[in-house]
RNA sequence: GUGAUCGUAGCUCAGUUGGUUAGAGCGCCUGAUUGUGGUUCAGGAGGUCGUGGGUUCGAGCCCCAUCUUUCACCCCA
C-alpha cells in the first residue's frame, strides 16, 4: 500500500483550523445576513458551456474539466485522436467542469430562475471553487469564496454597501491595517481613449495594474514593448500620478476626461459612491480611490474592487465589480445589472496567521471531562454526563477504564478546564470531585448539585 | 502553461570530497507516583532518507524521471 496523499494544491483542514476557519465564516456570514443577503448553493460541477468564455483565454486554461462517464472515447474522431493534441478532442470527451467562480453559476442561476426571483435579488454564496493554477502561497487549487450580489439595480447604493460590508468583516476579524481599492471601468476606458489606445485596452490595462508592484519605470518598459509611444506613456503617467484624497483626484480627472464619456461616467459614479458614504455616516478611512486598479475578470463593466491587507505576504483578499452582460451571456433578453464580491477565506486565513490575530479561546471543546476508575465509577458517571448535556453543558466520559494520569492528560491536550473525578469515595458519598485544570484546586460537591455548579 | 526550487523520525532540522549498524531537540510511550495532569528524573519506541529507475565495489549525498512544496512569469481569492 503506497502512503496516501493529497492532489497538487489542495489541503485538509484539522479541528484546529477548522475552528479558525469557522470563525471567519461566521463572521461574514452575519454581515451578509444583516445586509439582507439571502444563502444560495450550486453544484460543484457546471456545464462546460457555462463556464467557458466568461473568464477570458486565461480563465479557460485554468478550467478543471471532468471527463464523461462510460466509454468517451468510442465516438470521437480518429483522426483528431491521432493529432494527440487533448485540446481538440476537450469538447467531445468532457462536458462538464468544476466551477471557477460563484459569480457565474449565480447569474445561470438568475436566468434560469427568473419567473420566481423578485428584483432587486440579493444573494449571498459561501462554497469551494476550483482552479487549475499552479499552488503558490495563498493560492490553492481547490478554495473557499465567499461571494455577495445583488442583480437587477443599477443603484449604487449597492457599491456603498459593499465597502460597508467589507469594512465590518475587517472590524469583525479585528484587522485594522488594509485598503480597499476602489476604481472604475469607465475610468480605465477613459484612460485609454485620452491617450488614443482603444482597442489596446487589455494589454494598456494588464501593464497599470502592475504599477504598484513594479514601479513607473518597468510599466513603461512593458508599454514600450506592447508598443505604446512614449507620448502615450507621459499622458498616462500624468493621469496615474495624480495625487491627493479621493475627492481632489476625483476633480482632477474630471477636468481630464472631458471629453470622454465612458471616463467623466467613471467619475461621476464614483463620486457619487463617496458621497453615498458620506450619507451612510461611514468614514473613508481604509478606502482609497486607485486609478490603477485594473484587475477583476473579464466581465466587469462598472466600479470594480479589492481589499489587500497591509504588510502580509498575501495578495488581494477579496474583489469584484459590476458586470452589466452577464446574465445576456445566458441567453436573457432582459438586461440585468449586477454587481457583487467575494472574500476568499484561505488568504484571509493565512493574512491573519501571519499577523497573529486569532484569538487563542478558537478550539472549541468540551468544558467537563469525566474520569473514573472502574465500571462501577464508570457507570455512575454516564448518568452526570447525560445530566450535564441535558443542561446544554458541553461534556465528556473518557471512554477506556485507565489510569488517571492518562484522562487528566487527555483532558490536557483538549483544553477541557475541568475534570469530575469519580471513585469509590465519590460513589459511596453520591459525591463528584471536580477538579479546576488550571489552577489545579480541587472541590467536592453533592451530584445532585453538579449541574447547577457548571450552569 | 513557461522557468527555477524544496523533500531525512509525528514536528523543526543536522548529516564531512559518495565509505560500516543515519543523528539532535521537541513531541510520543513506559516507569519513579497501582486516586491526580501541565514540573523533574530514568528508560523506550519510532526512519524502505518523497517515489521509481540508473551510475558505482559501495548512494541520504551523483544522474534521469515522477509526485509534492516554495518562488518568478501569467493570472487571481
Amino acid at each position: 500500500m503506497e502512503k496516501p496523499s493529497l492532489p497538487k494544491g489542495t489541503r485538509d483542514f484539522g479541528p484546529q483550523t477548522m475552528a479558525r476557519r469557522n470563525f471567519i465564516l461566521q463572521s461574514i456570514r452575519t454581515v451578509f445576513q444583516k445586509f439582507g443577503f439571502q444563502p444560495l448553493e450550486t453544484p460543484a460541477m457546471e456545464s462546460l458551456e457555462t463556464l467557458t468564455g466568461k473568464y477570458g483565454e486565461e480563465g479557460d486554461q485554468l478550467l478543471f474539466k471532468i471527463l464523461d462517464n462510460g466509454d468517451f472515447l468510442k465516438n470521437v474522431d480518429a483522426a483528431k485522436l491521432e493529432i494527440r493534441n487533448s485540446k481538440l478532442v476537450t469538447s467531445e470527451i468532457s462536458g462538464k467542469g468544476l466551477r471557477y467562480d460563484l459569480t457565474v453559476p449565480f447569474a445561470r442561476y438568475v436566468v434560469m430562475n427568473r419567473h420566481e426571483i423578485t428584483l432587486p435579488f440579493k444573494r449571498y454564496q459561501i462554497q469551494p471553487v476550483w482552479r487549475a493554477d499552479r499552488p503558490q502561497k495563498g493560492r490553492y487549487r481547490e478554495f473557499y469564496q465567499c461571494d455577495a450580489d445583488v442583480v437587477g439595480t443599477d443603484s449604487l447604493i449597492c457599491e456603498a454597501e459593499i465597502i460597508l460590508m467589507i469594512k465590518e468583516v475587517m472590524a469583525l476579524l479585528n484587522i485594522s491595517d488594509y485598503s480597499i481599492k476602489i476604481n472604475h471601468r469607465g475610468v480605465l476606458n477613459g484612460i485609454a481613449e485620452v491617450i488614443q489606445a482603444t482597442g489596446k485596452e487589455t494589454d494598456l490595462f494588464v501593464a497599470i495594474d502592475k504599477l504598484e508592484k513594479i514601479g513607473e519605470e518597468n510599466v513603461r518598459k512593458e508599454l514600450a514593448e506592447k508598443g505604446f509611444s512614449t507620448q502615450q506613456q507621459d499622458i498616462l503617467f500624468d493621469l496615474l500620478n495624480t495625487t491627493g484624497l479621493a475627492e481632489q483626484k476625483l476633480a482632477t480627472l474630471s477636468a481630464a476626461f472631458s471629453s470622454s464619456p465612458s471616463g467623466k461616467k467613471g467619475i461621476d459614479e464614483l463620486k457619487d459612491v463617496f458621497n453615498l458614504l458620506e450619507l451612510y455616516k461611514s468614514t473613508t478611512d481604509n478606502v482609497e480611490f486607485d486609478i490603477a486598479l485594473a484587475r477583476g475578470l473579464s466581465y466587469y463593466t462598472g466600479c470594480i474592487f479589492e481589499v489587500k491587507i497591509n504588510n502580509v505576504s498575501i495578495g488581494s483578499i477579496s474583489g469584484g465589480g459590476r458586470y452589466d452582460n452577464l446574465t445576456q451571456a445566458f441567453g436573457a433578453k432582459e438586461k440585468l445589472s449586477g454587481v457583487g464580491f467575494s472574500f476568499g477565506i484561505d488568504r484571509i486565513f493565512d493574512a491573519m496567521e501571519e499577523l497573529n490575530l486569532f484569538p487563542k479561546e478558537t478550539t472549541a471543546s468540551s468544558k467537563v471531562l469525566i474520569c473514573h476508575f472502574d465500571e462501577a465509577t464508570l457507570q455512575y458517571g454516564l448518568a452526570i454526563l447525560t445530566s450535564l448535556r441535558s443542561a446544554g453543558i458541553a461534556s465528556e466520559i473518557y471512554p477506556d477504564i485507565s489510569k488517571l494520569k492518562k484522562q487528566l492528560d487527555y483532558a490536557n491536550k483538549k483544553n477541557i478546564p475541568y475534570t469530575i473525578v469519580l471513585g469509590e469515595e465519590e460513589l459511596k458519598t453520591d459525591m463528584c470531585t471536580i477538579k479546576n485544570m488550571l489552577t489545579g484546586e480541587q472541590q467536592k460537591q453533592p451530584t445532585e448539585q453538579i449541574v447547577h455548579y457548571f450552569s
